[in-house]
DNA sequence: TGTACATCAGTGAACGCGCGTTCACTGATGTAC
DNA sequence: TGTACATCAGTGAACGCGCGTTCACTGATGTAC
């Protein structure tokens, strides 16, 4: 864990985003006002506009900073999860075990993801903002997809499977289980989704 | 099929609705204005506000609409399946089948879901608006539920599992699927998402 | 060590546009007698 | 069959508030010589 120090100008631009996200997961991002944000933040509204250029670029630093985290996260438990197993089926195994387990010790559950938030709508956005969320999915699949093949290489596959879409699931049953989630307000709804799947590939793979 | 004969009122309120929903689905409900809503439909905007009290009940006509038909289109396929075999387990595989198949043939993709637009928007939305999203998921976790009840009845589940869980991951996977396959702009990866629950249940009930 | 200048991290006031909402009014169609 | 009235499905103009954005300015801190 490395502890960044910030100037006082990062440390108020970081302020300004954490209340931003937090609105925007509530509200969306078209009826979250400046002026909100900055009465909660304690600073004018030319303060803002000198973090940001207009409110297109908080979004963009937002969403930015928000996949970054994610992958940080995942990289972490990636990390831990292999370290506990050798094996690539039983690491993937543990590490969807963290996962859930993660997801289910946030004590209002999951605030949602901010992705999802955007893909619904992406038209308010500028392209470069949509093209985020899309090259977002893209590494997903394409990191997931790594671990499902090296699982496949040792424990062929017990049923014609796509392993494209087994990847995917993780991001829909992600998307999904948040928003499920936050309708039923059962923070425990999500973790069990993830368990679920988890569920999903030990038959797959393992056949119990 | 029934025709409905609708009124020349009644006709310009689905028109309003038709549009905004489409709006609402591309950039959210805050950013779509009423504006451009009876620009599209060519009235005024008094025009509007002789059909809907205000914005807000708009919202609630919308997600009244949206749901109904939503369960018009599920009770007709769980129709067709039951018609196509007596057996509970594939009576709901060949419905999984039918529901994939239907959301592949849509030209451009399913447009999304008007209930996972709310949920990430609902601080927007009236109490009684949020409301319907919450009953909504619970009324799907019920009535899926009660199919998988009959499944398990006959056909003892392989494995430990929760059949709520299961129930509810169907909403999951589908809300999921359609942010995928609209952040991917491939509207085959949310019916082939289908697909994959659909792989999951029988691995479950049948272990292939 | 003191001075000049640059950068950082903002302030305060004003702008104009778009938004949801209201209100008085109206032509066309339907209904009662 | 004609007249009176009610309802339907809107129109047109005005309202005020909140929004994102701009611009000239400023005190505190950092750097060069």
């Amino acid at each position: 864990m490395s502890v960044q120090v910030l100037s006082k100008g990062e440390q108020t631009r970081e302020r300004i985003m954490d209340i931003a996200q937090d609105a925007v997961l509530h509200k969306g991002f078209a009826s979250t006002s400046i002026d909100e944000i900055i009465c909660e933040a304690g600073i004018t509204k030319s303060g803002f506009f000198y973090h940001f250029r207009d409110k297109n670029d908080l979004a963009k630093a937002l969403l930015q900073r928000y996949t970054d985290n994610e992958w940080k996260v995942f990289d972490d438990l990636f990390k831990q999860a292999d370290e506990l197993s050798d094996d690539p089926l039983h690491s993937f195994l543990i590490f969807l075990k963290l996962f859930a387990d993660l997801m289910a010790d946030i004590p209002n559950g999951h605030p949602g993801c901010l992705v999802a938030s955007y893909v619904y709508q992406d038209f308010m956005f500028s392209a470069d903002v949509r093209e985020l969320t899309t090259e977002g999915h893209r590494i997903w699949r394409r990191r997931f997809r790594e671990k499902l093949d090296k699982i496949a290489a040792r424990y062929p596959a017990r049923i014609d499977i796509n392993l494209d879409d087994m990847a995917d699931m993780i991001s829909a049953v992600a998307d999904g289980g948040i928003i499920l989630s936050k309708s039923l307000h059962d923070p425990q709804a999500f973790p069990r989704q993830i368990m679920l799947y988890r569920a999903f590939v030990k038959l797959v793979f393992l056949g119990n």
